[in-house]
DNA sequence: ATGGCTGTCCCTGACAGA
């Protein structure tokens, strides 16, 4: 099995661009994020052409999550346990469902900046929460992959200029700590995994200073595994051709395989 | 030099992104 993440940063806008790359990757399993549209806006069709099944949780303007898969979608469930307490969430930013053996997650984790302010605070308890659904995905014992754009960079080598992210959302210890949380429980974080020491790659690069030209970029989507999934990586990788495609959005797909 | 892109909604400028 063929899975990836990919913050597209408006799926209207990018629609061409996913189809480019849905037909040349061939993924099975699709974790999307930052859809910018409501359910019904989502474009299905051409999607579903292609051969895959479609779970969404929309929001009008932000956020906005969806799971594309070859194999059937089943137990779909939207938004992170816990929402009671943070009643300020109604932020689509999770999704989740069991697809061809394996239990995925759609993850769009809040940016969080400034710091310190309100949106940080947010953050953190999204973090918190998250943190505490993984424990208990754990307890199921089963292949589990919870996916998507982190915005944590987990160290400074996943960043091309620290000092310069020093005082960022993305690169504070409160943020770093709660990811860390989710490794130490026992998931394994894939492309770390094959690159214990390196090189640097990213999977961000900001459309502002000719960052892609430069490299300038940050590694922030993340492909985390249970136990079970983590048996089963045989490979893992980030796919920068999309990145450098005309009108392409500022992320680009992060993927592992599975041999399931 | 505190902006530099890009997308969205529709107060076509303000907000969010990271």
């Amino acid at each position: 099995m063929l899975l990836a993440t990919w913050n597209v940063n408006s799926i209207k806008a990018r629609l061409e661009n996913v189809l480019s790359w849905l037909k040349e990757a061939g993924p099975d399993v699709v974790l999307l994020q930052e859809l910018k549209c409501v359910d019904e806006a989502f474009p299905r069709e051409p999607i579903e052409d292609l051969g895959y099944n479609i779970a969404v949780h929309g929001q009008k303007t932000y956020n906005g999550v969806a799971i594309l898969s070859k194999f059937p979608l089943e137990d779909v469930a939207t938004g992170l346990p816990g929402a009671e307490r943070q009643p300020e969430d109604d932020h689509a930013r999770y999704i989740e469902a069991v697809t061809g053996g394996v239990r995925v997650a759609s993850i769009y984790l809040p940016n969080g900046n400034p710091v310190p302010g309100p949106k940080f605070d947010y953050k953190l308890g999204w973090m918190d929460r998250l943190v505490a659904h993984a424990g208990d995905l754990l307890a199921l014992e089963e292949r589990t992959v919870l996916a998507g754009d982190y915005n944590v960079c987990p160290t400074d080598a996943d960043v091309f200029d620290p000092a310069r992210f020093a005082g960022d959302a993305l690169c504070q210890p409160e943020s770093r700590a709660r990811f860390r949380q989710i490794l130490n429980m026992g998931y394994t974080e894939a492309w770390r995994a094959f690159h214990p020491d390196g090189p640097q790659e990213y999977s961000y690069w900001d459309y502002q200073g000719g960052a892609w030209d430069q490299n300038n970029g940050l590694r922030i989507d993340h492909l985390l595994l249970s136990p079970q999934a983590a048996d089963c990586l045989s490979r893992c990788g980030i796919d920068r051709g999309p990145r450098a495609a005309p009108k392409a959005s500022d992320h680009t797909p992060v993927w592992c395989e599975l041999a399931v």
